[in-house]
DNA sequence: AGGGTGACCCGCT
DNA sequence: CAGCGGGCCACCC
């Protein structure tokens, strides 16, 4: 169940609140892998937890990302929904990234 | 035990 | 500011 590295990635992107977004490495530093981005990735595209908002996961440098393909779009129109403004593609994370997790299992 | 894949990150040019 | 290459990690066959 929590065992893995997998687990925790869903535990912690499903405290990402609404109008707010966070990175793959974000994650990946809060587990302690710093380099881990690449398995964060990973953890999304299995993305086997519905109540996880995989979309509110984007690339380190403001841009979108990917959803599987040509699914960036709707990612994006979800994110735009939620409140979160796109320019030109890049979401200012100055003002929308969300960090702030909370140890998972310490509820 | 080994190789291949993937919704990435960072530094350099 | 944009583009290219190398590196790292975890999962599946």
């Amino acid at each position: 169940m929590n065992d893995n590295f997998f687990e925790l990635v869903y535990l912690v992107v499903a405290q990402v609140p609404n109008g707010r977004v966070t990175t793959y490495s974000s994650v990946a530093r809060f587990l302690n892998n710093p380099r881990g981005s690449r398995a964060v990735g990973w953890a999304m595209r299995q993305c086997p937890y519905p109540k996880v908002p995989c979309h509110r996961v984007i690339k380190a440098d403001g841009s979108v990302g990917g959803y599987g393909g040509e699914g960036v779009v709707k990612k994006a129109s979800m994110l735009r929904k939620e409140g979160i403004q796109i320019r030109r593609g890049k979401i200012d994370l100055s003002k929308y990234l969300f960090t702030n997790f909370r140890l998972p299992g310490f509820d």
